[in-house]
DNA sequence: TAGATTGTTAATCGATTAACAATC
DNA sequence: TAGATTGTTAATCGATTAACAATC
């Protein structure tokens, strides 16, 4: 039975499903128990069982679920088949580590686009992605719309450039600066990648140790 | 009343309320009760009140907290203080770019080193950091001990280099590389940073709206 | 068919919220 | 002092696990 608001729990271990379906994939797996799936993740039969139905019935009693199915059930729930486009604002070092090393369409997301206020950087290309100079954002957005901005500006632009972006129609931002962004547009959704946090959360973990 | 063990939930949202107190006490800003800071980190009193119980009694009745006082102990409860150390693996981009803009004194972490394979890498030099080849890794944290390790490697690599750090006495890997490690070790923790994952459940949210 | 395994309902467990006596 | 606000206990809510009829 599908439901109508789906837990963040749930969603947060979608792309871990999309993850270790697609390695069964590629490993040549053809069908799976949600109790084997369980086993490997380290997660109950139970709550696979349970997350899956909050999207439909995708397994087959007897059988379990075809790997290859699944796959494609899962990536379609996650949005990865709708062609998501996305700009990224700041061409700093952690900029430039995303547009070289950064697989976007392997999540379904196309980078149109960069942007950056350093003259050296504009006009420069980076894994095929070219940077214009920030200033050209709107009139860029304007032809070329987008459903994702990737925030890697230092964080005293954050604010404002979030702010742009939604003006745009932007959809999603994808936050890598360590603050909370204050964005009020209704339907705007923003993920935070807070390496601070991150760091602090294993240090309490590696403190908490006997 | 101290709690035996600290849910997961609860250690997530620590380094936020560090955050947030840092901002209040950086703005000058003396006491704070567990209702203004609910308010502004869009959380209940009760909620606060409850995480602190786990640690200890940080406030006064009729007053509130002490934003200084609060903000010192939770860097303590978070391990800020305790000179933990780290060494990087992985000079690339992402690495360059963690060693060059990530302040890791900040989260009260000291990276000492770096290392990589690539020889035009090895012998330089990032923000202060030294590039050694890798097959230093275990000379030198027999010299310089460190508890962190910081995975910034191709995925092929992350599971043997894991192992390594693991053999040499490091207690946490902060794995930025997007595959599930495979640590056996007890006491040794991993903190994931999935950037696919992430842009994976953002590309999900913004699939929904409607 | 018989064994396996699903989707779903019920039971349990844990986390969040509410309430309130204690007290600064 | 009186008002404010804590720490904690109790109540509620939500998420995970267990159980099982349905069925491939």
């Amino acid at each position: 039975m599908r439901k109508d608001k789906v837990s963040s729990a749930v969603i947060r271990r979608l792309p871990r499903y999309y993850r270790h379906l697609n390695d069964l994939y590629l490993a040549g797996v053809e069908r799976i128990s949600s109790n084997a799936l369980g086993r490997s993740m380290g997660l109950t039969a139970s709550q696979i069982r349970q997350d899956l139905s909050c999207f439909g019935e995708f397994g087959q009693q007897g059988y379990g679920y075809n790997v290859e199915n699944l796959r494609g059930e899962i990536s379609d729930i996650l949005g990865m088949k709708r062609g998501h486009t996305a700009v990224l604002l700041g061409a700093g070092n952690l900029g430039r580590a995303l547009l070289e090393n950064f697989h976007f369409e392997r999540s379904g997301v196309t980078l149109t686009g960069a942007f950056d206020v350093a003259p050296p950087l504009v006009g420069q290309e980076f894994a095929g992605v070219s940077i214009h100079h920030v200033d050209q954002l709107e009139d860029y957005l304007s032809r070329h719309p987008a459903m994702i901005g990737v925030l890697t500006v230092p964080h005293s632009a954050a604010n404002r450039l979030a702010g742009r972006l939604v003006a745009c129609g932007v959809k999603g931002i994808w936050n890598f600066t360590n603050i909370e962004l204050d964005i009020s547009a209704p339907g705007v959704v923003v993920e935070n990648v807070h390496f601070a946090d991150s760091l602090l959360a294993l240090s309490y973990m590696i403190s908490e140790a006997p």
